[in-house]
RNA sequence: GGGGCCGUAGUUCAGCGGUCAAGAAUGCCAGACUGUCGAUCUGGAGGUCGCGGGUUCAAAUCCCGUCGGCCCCGCCA
């Protein structure tokens, strides 16, 4: 046995215990002829001591040649600290290991950064040397907390009844949605796999074959740019269940949450979440991802502009635009310095400029005071849902779309200072989604969710006639401004299905050919079912409070990802392209 | 496909046309030290200023290109 306990686990307890402990050195002080060594492991520091009187004059000098970073076993007596140097930093910190002897089990070169440094380290430097990034406590901590967050949500998930049951990597293609992946077929030359955008369809197929409740921890791969929360290959909670409807997997959903997040995390979760409907959060947020933290509502001032005077306003108004703003509750944090830089921000973003009024008592403060008689005044204060004594409005007006978005955004850039807790966490159910929207560049209709959603059971009747007017029955989650996950109860029934291909656009040759096993499947007894997914690496993200997905994945990919610590994607051997019947042809620019 | 920011000792950064044949902190190396825990003290080493080209009497500094990283738009059913 090379060690006994970890560098986290002696205590008062131990005293005069004779123990082992592997670990890093994690730092040497020297004192001459009085040596402690910080021993550590992934569980804590344990401190060594150790003076020429107490080993063998072999040992003492093999003890100078110890450098940090070197992995040694080291065996020792556990002895109570004197008083006065006791450590409560550290939980080991009231006692300490009397060195008696101890093996280097490997050297350590010099590291290229610190593993205790409290400035950030460039990235590219962490991203290749992610072993030693790891022995840091930030990403050590991250990447325990999400296997235990695993465990929770597996053990919540089996308790309930549900089947883990993995679906196939090398998989087809298909044609809506995002950019595969695709693995060339050596044994059928010139065709390709695809890697699995998610399991939707297996998880469908599941159902069909009865296992009424399925999860899995499913790693899913889009082929797409990346951003700080998007990696090409991202892990779901991936989840399907039959005989139910909406409410029944959306408070399953909550219940998986509540249990996980709060057994991993310091963190109360309350439930039920809030609702809200798809065209109410793009009325009164902007966005069908709004972060309810914020508390944020926009309010319509068209009607009380209509009546006034002002002509820059009045003329939007003809045009069958709106004038749509927000109230900010403490409108002192809100400079004129600020409107100025949020009118440049509007006027970028193809408005005209921004308009603002500053209530302070019974005092207003505008650019538009002269125009704006006691009575507009006092309607559009009626508009505020805070009615305190100091609060800065500011609206725009213009094209209805252009309005709640250029709001949104202004909202983003002023997020920061209307955040009153950072550490607090919302979650909203976004639900009666559009099943289609109308893609201008391609001129086709298409699913907003994924064309296995199913449709409002009373919009059936309009599918073929207005398309557009049909609502979904997906709902999406959103956690502080980021979507989470999202699902939908799907079409089990054949004729559906196909009716929903062909209002996309697909040919009937291309389905059958792509989605022929689903639509076969479904004739044989498919149950109603319906399900979720929900983005794990993005969720501890939130969670852990970091700004990126990258903190949370042990071996993640930069921007044009490329792995750095294994220099992924890389050549292969000729021989291996011709097995593959793959020729490479790079044009060049 | 496009926009923005960044690249200087091992690390984090400062320097942004001229006393810079580049500097701080930390780490590293050597020595001293028996109660430290961000040890302390003394001394020392350490740089293709990402790479290539240009402008200039003079470039880490300005310009162009290129490579790499980050953030964003497009894209992500």
């Amino acid at each position: 046995m090379i060690r006994t306990h970890t560098c986290n686990e002696l205590s008062r307890k131990n005293i005069g215990e004779k123990v082992k402990l592997c670990g890093w050195v994690h730092s040497i002080r020297d004192h001459g002829n009085l040596k402690f060594i910080d021993l550590r492991d992934r569980y804590g520091i344990t401190q060594i001591v150790c003076s020429p009187e107490e080993v063998s004059e072999q040992i003492w000098n093999k003890l100078k040649e110890l450098k940090n970073e070197f992995v040694i076993s080291v065996e020792g007596f556990v002895v109570g600290r004197p008083e006065e140097t006791i450590n409560k930093k550290i939980d080991t910190g009231e006692i300490e290991v009397k060195l008696i002897d101890f093996v280097v089990l490997n050297e350590s070169k010099n590291l290229p950064f610190e593993i205790e440094e409290k400035e950030k380290i460039n990235e590219t430097l962490r991203l290749k040397y992610r072993y030693i990034d790891m022995r840091k406590s930030g990403l050590q901590k991250n990447l325990i907390k999400r296997s235990d967050f695993l465990f929770y949500v597996r053990e919540f998930l089996k308790k309930e009844n549900f089947v883990e049951i993995e679906t196939p990597i090398l998989t087809k293609s298909t044609p809506e949605g995002a950019r595969d992946f695709i693995v060339p077929s050596r044994l059928n030359p010139g065709k390709f796999y695809a890697l699995p955008q998610s399991p939707q369809l297996f998880k469908q197929i599941l159902m069909i074959g009865g296992f009424d409740r399925y999860y899995q921890i499913a790693k899913c791969f889009r082929d797409e740019d990346l951003r700080a929360d998007r990696q090409p290959e991202f892990t779901q909670i991936d989840i399907e269940m039959s005989f139910i409807e909406e409410e029944d997997i959306i408070s399953m959903v909550e219940n998986l949450l509540k249990y996980a997040i709060e057994k991993t995390f310091e963190i109360k979760v309350e439930i039920p979440f809030k609702k809200i409907s798809y065209n109410n959060a793009i009325e009164k947020y902007g966005t069908d991802t709004p972060d309810m933290r914020l508390n944020i509502e926009f309010v319509d001032l068209t009607k009380v502009f209509e009546k006034s005077e002002i002509r820059i306003f009045t003329e939007i108004i003809e045009k069958k635009g709106v004038i749509k703003g927000f109230f900010i509750k403490d409108g002192e944090k809100i400079s004129l310095k600020n409107i100025e830089e949020y009118n440049e921000f509007v006027k970028n973003s193809g408005g005209n400029g921004i308009g603002w009024i500053r209530f302070k008592g019974e005092e207003i403060q505008s650019p538009l005071k002269k125009f704006l008689l006691e009575d507009i005044v006092s309607e559009i204060k009626n508009l505020s849902p805070y009615k305190t004594s100091s609060e800065v409005l500011l609206f725009l007006g213009g094209e209805k779309k252009w309005v709640n978005e250029t709001l949104k955004n202004l909202i983003d850039k002023i997020k920061e200072k209307l955040i009153e807790q950072k550490e607090q966490f919302s979650f909203v159910w976004i639900v009666d989604f559009p099943l289609f929207e109308y893609n201008l560049e391609e001129k086709r209709i298409q699913s907003v969710h994924h064309p296995f959603t199913s449709p409002k059971i009373d919009d059936i009747k309009i599918l073929e006639i207005e398309p557009l007017k049909v609502k979904s029955r997906a709902y999406d989650i959103v956690l502080n401004g980021i979507e989470i996950g999202g699902g939908s109860i799907r079409i089990n029934k054949r004729e559906i299905q196909e009716k929903i291909f062909k209002i996309i656009g697909l040919e009937e040759k291309i389905y059958l050919e792509r989605f022929g096993f689903l639509l076969e499947a479904l004739e044989y007894g498919a149950p109603p079912h319906g399900g979720i997914a929900i983005g794990l690496d993005r969720l501890l993200m939130i969670l852990l409070g970091e700004e990126s997905i990258r903190e949370t994945i042990a071996f993640p990919k930069t921007q044009k990802g490329v792995c750095l610590l294994t220099d992924a994607p890389g050549d292969v051997e000729y021989n291996l392209l011709k097995e593959n019947k793959i020729r490479i042809d790079i044009s060049e620019k």
